[in-house]
DNA sequence: TTAATTTTTTAGACAAAACTAAAAATATTT
DNA sequence: AAATATTTTTAGTTTTGTCTAAAAAATTAA
């Protein structure tokens, strides 16, 4: 499998848990910034090496075997960005463009031992599971810092925009994942909500609210 | 600077420490397992980007800028090849292959604090030297094959005599830089050596012995 | 110093992965 | 349902890096 035919595939299955029913030409080509008809060439390929379902203006699905690929790349994405930050110390708004380049290393027992190196971790440093060896992958309860109730208890467990300027914002606000969460009021206006984070009391708009994946803490 | 570039560029890096006044076509086609007409065409582009200094049928060396280039390609290799034995216990034999990977990944900051990580080794696991950020290199122990104990795994790190004749008779013979040798017998009567070269054996006379540079081999 | 051999380069072709422009299919409006 | 707009595919190019076969240069041998 090539580098390019892993991208695809990668992107594929990030859009399929969107669209399970079927992945657009036009998506696709928006997320790997290229042209619909270069998708169209490579989703051929893709077909006649059964990693994907594909007819015609239809719309393109993973088989069994281009899931399993999928997860496999984005176990090693995932397992590279922890590695990155436990280890080199890197913050989290600068591992993914390294680790796009790193998922693509082809050795199953490098993953293996790096894995283990790390202690099998089951999240990534912006709260997404990694999927194990065998391709399960951990499913969270977590909801949006938008839909949260007022006065509840929550933790910080993910990102859902993982863009450099919103990790930075949060890095700034001192937000990071196991930060503890808790709405105060919410602004019927705009959605603004005025939060208790740790210690201190934050205002925040909806839009940073819509990007926060937070989870109820469990005492 | 594509994968296939950074590929030639370490080969005439190599291949250079063993002919300083000119690397040849096919000296380079056999490292890669590649056509002496791929080469060409490489060289040609290599030269355009004033990485190489390139005349036709005249051999190649590197300029300034890719000497740098290619040392920054080792340290990056040999710094990988650390870091998979020291922190994920890999066997040393096993670790060449997945460097060869490895080494292709943009990101000076990535390798500026893998290096750190690993406590700014100057050694790789086979004793080769591992270049620091500037590109410096530190010298290697070793001593000529003529003064070699039996039975003692060495290994070619470089020559004395540079002639055409004698790199010619190098070539001839197959004894490049990271061949493995060991001294089978040696000669009273005029000090020629049967050593066994890689897998196969053979005898040198002892001027040749007394022309090559090797190191003992590590574990 | 010719002749034979080896090395290197040129010329032309191919596969992968992208592109542009145009055609075809699908979806959306009116 | 027809007209319009959007999406997707086809057809034909381009670039990168490779190849084969043949020509040219350099080296070695006679």
């Amino acid at each position: 499998m090539t580098t390019s035919e892993e991208n695809y595939i990668k992107v594929i299955y990030h859009l399929s848990l969107v669209s399970p029913k079927g992945v657009n030409t036009n998506a696709i080509a928006g997320m790997l910034v290229t042209k619909a008809s270069s998708v169209t060439d490579m989703l051929k390929k893709l077909a006649d090496k059964d990693l994907v379902s594909y007819q015609k203006y239809q719309g393109v699905t993973l088989t069994e075997s281009g899931l399993l690929s999928a997860k496999m790349i984005v176990r090693k994405h995932r397992l590279w960005e922890v590695f990155l930050v436990e280890k080199l110390n890197f913050s989290w708004d600068e591992v993914h463009e390294i680790a796009e380049e790193l998922e693509h290393i082809q050795s199953e027992k490098l993953i293996n031992k790096l894995d283990e190196f790390l202690d099998f971790p089951t999240f990534d440093p912006h709260g997404d599971p990694i999927p194990d060896k065998n391709g399960s992958v951990k499913k969270v309860d977590k909801l949006l810092l938008s839909e949260a109730k007022i006065g509840q208890d929550y933790q910080c467990v993910g990102v859902k925009d993982t863009s450099v300027s919103f990790l930075q914002f949060l890095d700034k606000q001192k937000i990071s994942l196991g930060s503890k969460i808790k709405i105060i009021s919410k602004e019927d206006f705009d959605a603004s909500q005025t939060i208790q984070l740790n210690t201190r009391t934050l205002v925040i708009s909806n839009k940073i609210a819509e990007n926060i994946f937070i989870k109820i803490q469990v005492k």
